[in-house]
DNA sequence: TTGTACGCGTTATCAT
DNA sequence: ATGATAACGCGTACAA
């Protein structure tokens, strides 16, 4: 038989059980968990060995009814299988995982409602902080729940006290797409838009019109689809594009996602993605560079939405002053564009 | 000025305010919310009258340091931004959100140190049960631990006390594809492999056996190729299949991730999906209909994964034997299988 | 059926 | 620097 002590995961241990194990007063114990005070380090020494030896784990249900810091964050997501905000998740987790902290995610369906039923569930469960992942909550909202804790928003630009907004460059992305189009020879390009409703969908619009513009070529109401955001709606625009046989050369969709729609839509009209139309994405999704053929895109870094997100949290919380910014748009040239010279 | 009343959203409203509000004790405020015990219907009446002008919330946090129930359940899955799991975890919320509990989740990374960290955590936080995605924990570990609180396990089958498990008809699944293969009139196909450690993987090896044999199509171990379940390692398995000459008109890959990639191998050496070569997948994830061409696959649904796993452990809670199953595995035909006939 | 009193495990406040 | 004590908000024996 093992001589291994099996530590109870859930401990049953408590913190006074500590204090007299290693002869001193449970607020001492406290203090040299939460490092509140200074505690002298023989003391410090004795009550570590004690830990140690009864595999005591503080109990944070208790911690937080005490009026202490939970160390969880609220993260109020759109949707928990979102292929682009998922692997913002997955940054969160990472960061906080490396300070002791755990997230607890809620999904609010982008609906303003909703969101505001996360929140109340996160504040009761009294999270330390909040991070909303875009969204639909009013500015308004935001800052007036800023001033009960301390929030990160994505997808926005805004001050705030106790609050900090982290925003994607969407227009300069939706430029340099357009540009790469319109570098490759392309005159007549389809832009598939988004849900106006979101602000991203907006910002898109305007960096294809901007590039147009830079480039003096005429912008054409009847090359703007509206779409959705889902591989359907992209495919229908398109559908709908062949059949107004309005002639074009190119597509931009205001998402990868669409892009995806855009291209089977081409694809069961026997029209070759980039031989005779190339197509420019945005987001980047983990599945892009595996599509046939893999999507040109912009690359909009999730992962480090969500790291930063979760590191700026962290500072707001150490009443440090973030810093963290969001990277560039990049392009990421794959093979669903083609120049329109070598295009048949 | 609007007469609306703002109710504090983590209310600073107690139980014992209610208690006073309404004329009566604390402990009948908590029977009547409980439904503990029996309670007189006018001072029933009374209590819900102020509860509701006073906007009382229960302080979950108290109710569980007080010994009473969490309303949450932990759920550790594998890595919150996968794409199949990422629709079990919707699922999940789905029914917790109509009885009234909130999930908490945990990614173990396919790794059972982490995976038995994860558990730690969820029971530090005192949820009432805990839902396994899959993952690498040894049966022994989940005994144990359903000998504290519920437990629901996905992907395996096994039989415990206060654990229910739910496993996907793999080996059912495998078949049916490979058999849709065989009807085709393929008989060299290629199966490309999930990673051996995965149970699930195994199984859907067996199916492709057996399926072959019940054709009395000789099995040919060159046909199969080791894969790890993501893109890349499908891709490079097709590409040393092309490299070895091994004939083959058909590919079954484990999952569809490994099928996209193998798409795009064949893709890249200008090989016609599913004119030379058919493919079959095996998942359904939601981008596999949007793929050039659509992928034939098998539907596994991840969403009802989730629903069965929230409301088994709802019937455990509920002191119920749970019923729920998962629906068998379907043959999803969409474009990338023809018929060799037809082939050329 | 209802109320009283205590405990859950920790932190904060106020002494010392 | 350290200790005693009082919360934190609720559930539950136990008593009535």
């Amino acid at each position: 038989m093992k001589r291994s002590k099996t530590v109870h995961p859930a401990g049953k241990v408590t913190l006074d059980m500590v204090a007299q194990a290693s002869g001193v007063s449970p607020s001492t114990v406290s203090r040299i968990l939460n490092g509140t005070a200074v505690v002298s380090q023989d003391k410090k020494d004795a009550v570590d060995r004690a830990i140690a030896e009864l595999g005591f784990v503080p109990n944070p249900i208790a911690r937080v009814l005490a009026g202490g810091r939970s160390l969880s964050v609220g993260v109020v997501t759109q949707s928990i299988d979102s292929p682009y905000y998922g692997v913002a998740l997955r940054g969160i987790e990472e960061v906080l995982e490396t300070v002791g902290y755990v997230p607890l995610f809620a999904s609010g369906h982008w609906n303003a409602k909703e969101e505001q039923r996360c929140i109340d569930t996160l504040r009761a469960r009294r999270v330390d902080g909040i991070i909303v992942l875009t969204g639909r909550l009013s500015d308004e909202s935001l800052r007036k729940l800023a001033k009960e804790l301390p929030v990160v928003v994505t997808g926005r630009t805004m001050k705030a006290p106790g609050l900090y907004a982290l925003n994607f460059n969407d227009f300069e992305g939706a430029r340099l797409a357009t540009h790469h189009l319109l570098s490759l020879g392309h005159r007549q390009i389809a832009f598939i838009t988004g849900d106006p409703v979101h602000p991203d969908a907006q910002e898109r619009l305007r960096g294809y019109r901007a590039a147009l513009e830079a480039a003096g070529v005429r912008y054409q109401p009847d090359l703007v689809l509206p779409g959705l955001f889902h591989e359907d709606s992209g495919l229908m625009a398109v559908e709908r594009l062949l059949d107004s046989r309005q002639p074009f050369t190119a597509i931009f969709a205001a998402n990868d996602q669409m892009a995806f729609g855009a291209n089977l839509a081409l694809h069961r009209r026997g029209i070759r993605v980039p031989d005779e139309v190339s197509i420019v994405g945005f987001d980047d999704l983990a599945g892009a560079g595996h599509a046939i053929p893999p999507l040109t895109t912009i690359h909009q870094a999730g992962l480090e939405l969500g790291r930063c997100a979760a590191q700026a949290l962290m500072d707001l919380l150490a009443d440090k002053k973030p810093t963290a910014q969001l990277p560039e748009p990049r392009l990421i040239i794959r093979s669903s564009t083609r120049s329109l010279a070598s295009a048949r």
